[in-house]
DNA sequence: CCTTAGCTGATAATGACTATCACAAAATAC
DNA sequence: GTATTTTGTGATAGTCATTATCAGCTAAGG
């Protein structure tokens, strides 16, 4: 709880400092996204966990917070495989964006929070000259609970 | 010529080893695919350029092409920053898929053909132990061109 | 021929997202 | 204080990529 309550001030400091006014709204989205910060939510998915805090809040509401949050780098703006965006709380303010493991069988989306990526990094600016700025890296293939099943299943 | 003749031969034969029929509409979208093979065509687009080759082919065929080519593993399903699904060719039958560098500036994405997450890909495996089948990476930053101009405009 | 399965094109439907707009709340001006 | 502008909200209509539907076409086999 008291993480929780440390990276809610710093978050509404953020919205403060950037000239957004603190509504109960945008705060009821900002307590939805740190209570899930594993999670990756579809802003659907955020949405309902909202209004169930607080009946009568909009859909297009919270697609507006969203929106500024990730204008602040609040939190990151990622797609999948699906096609649909979820949100990706970036506490600890990392430098760069970090990986996940999808399931190509069940669907779950692990994370990988070290980084790994620095000496490619090099050689990408070195023999490509581009400056990078972040990344999105996804790796693809069977989570541990579905690697393991599989070999049962064929054993 | 030659190497978009033996590709187109090598696609043709895997419709064909998967039971699919080889219809004028299937052979122009793959010819277009192997056409613009450094691209990231949406399906509009590629739609667009097949109905300029032969008037007539319907949106919906070539969305089910695409489909079918997805599933074969010829062609890639991607999709950047606006969740608009891009198409990439794979021949060469590539292992991994390659990685991409995505301007933030001009939009421009570039191919990096190295693998180089090999090492990265053996961490994984083993410290979260979960089967790596494939991987989505992208860079984000400024192009050479990009990068260029911003200097000069700032000196 | 006749039949069947695969394929196509037009078009309707879906669903995530965005724009609009009238109204409310807060900040600022007077 | 009250007036006025700015900011934010919720409902709802609109957009746009993608998918589903369905009647008609085509090729293959008897
Ligand atoms: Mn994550
Ligand atoms: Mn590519
Ligand atoms: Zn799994
Ligand atoms: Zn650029």
């Amino acid at each position: 709880m008291k993480k929780l309550d440390s990276s809610f001030k710093i978050i509404k400091q953020k919205l403060h400092e950037a000239g957004f006014k603190l509504t109960p709204q945008r705060e009821l989205t900002v307590e939805v996204l740190l209570e899930k910060e594993k999670d990756h939510l579809s802003a659907e998915e955020i949405y309902l966990l909202v209004k169930s805090k607080n009946t009568g809040i909009g859909l297009a509401t919270v697609y507006r917070t969203l929106e500024i949050l990730t204008e602040l780098q609040i939190i990151n703006k990622l797609t999948f495989q699906d096609g649909i965006a979820r949100y990706d709380l970036n506490m600890n303010s990392e430098k760069h964006q970090h990986h996940h493991l999808l399931c190509l069988k069940c669907g779950n989306i692990e994370e990988v929070k070290q980084d790994m990526l620095f000496e490619i990094e090099k050689e990408i600016e070195r023999d490509y000259q581009f400056v990078v700025r972040d990344h999105r890296l996804t790796f693809h293939g069977l989570c541990r609970n579905c690697s393991n099943r599989q070999e049962t299943e064929e054993g």
